[in-house]
DNA sequence: TTTGATGCAAAACGTTTGCACGGCA
DNA sequence: TGCCGTGCAAACGTTTTGCATCAAA
């Protein structure tokens, strides 16, 4: 797929989509908003607030971690920001492209996160529900292992980096 | 399967497995483990930690939560205990029966949790992870639903019972 | 001008930990 | 007896909230 290209061109539509959820809703519209579901928008991977809030400190006037947190409530609520809950304490976050739907898979080394879709799967999920008398509106599939590749090296240069977390 | 008889008879041997790996550790046999793992053994379904401090309070002589906490860990290690992340911000257990491994089905109207076996999906995760250069140590799939019977009736009476998270 | 948004600090929440006391081995 | 386990309260890390101020509409 075009890259680079078809990410800028997407950021700006995804703010046009959130600005007509805000007034929607009869929020405001404001810097602080604005400012942060594109700095979201720009995201390529999975993030957490902490590390929204560290790549926003350079911005003029940094943004509180407690408008954050609200600003991520809409976004979720606009449909454009997905929670993830990869067994820590605190909640990873991932900007819900239109593109198709994926589960994730977390190396228990390094902490790396790789995405991976399984149509297969999701088929067995509908069938399961029904099978259990559920209707199905979401699901979570994690799966948790080692990448073979740091396995060969003995451990992840990442591995030790670490911010204390994940 | 012979339900209640069974249940009973593995509830010893449980506690003897517990005991074991106590020992085994240099750890100490205390009233509040034996108690503690007592009740965990005992529980049919999921609990948190606050759903088994109350079932504890009528004991002589509280459980203090640390205690409780404290105990769980041990559990863990001995392998007797499950730990599950359902999207919510506590954390929920499981006494692991030997029995064969499953997954989960949620209800997003009463959070009645289900259980289910699906060995095809296993299988794929196998094929996913070998795809992605994983070694799979563990996974997490949790479908998210509404109970169709529920649905019918209007809504859950355990609805309204509401922790107000979900 | 009006009303909602922000920033700050404090609270809330589940969980962990330091420490003095108490009980198993 | 020695040493581990316990209970208490305080600490913790993430997230939420009350409130006075600020800015979008």
């Amino acid at each position: 797929m075009p890259e680079k290209e078809s990410l800028k061109r997407n950021i700006h539509s995804e703010l046009a989509l959130f600005s007509n959820y805000l007034k929607r809703q009869g929020l405001k519209i404001t810097n602080q908003r604005l400012l942060v579901a594109e700095k979201i928008f720009n995201e390529t991977s999975h993030f957490t607030v902490d590390s929204l809030a560290d790549s926003l400190k350079d911005r003029k006037g940094e943004i509180s971690r407690a408008t954050i947190y609200r600003i991520i409530s809409l976004l979720i609520g606009s449909g454009q920001l997905t929670e993830h809950n990869f067994g820590e304490n605190m909640k990873y976050y991932e900007h819900s492209h239109s593109s198709e739907h994926h589960d994730h898979i977390v190396c228990l080394d390094c902490r790396r996160i790789d995405e991976f879709v399984a149509p297969n799967i999701e088929k067995i999920q509908e069938k399961v529900a029904e099978e259990n008398n559920y209707i199905l509106t979401e699901h979570s599939l994690i799966l948790y292992g080692n990448c073979k590749l740091l396995k060969e090296k003995g451990s992840c240069p990442r591995k030790n980096q670490d911010t204390g977390k994940f």
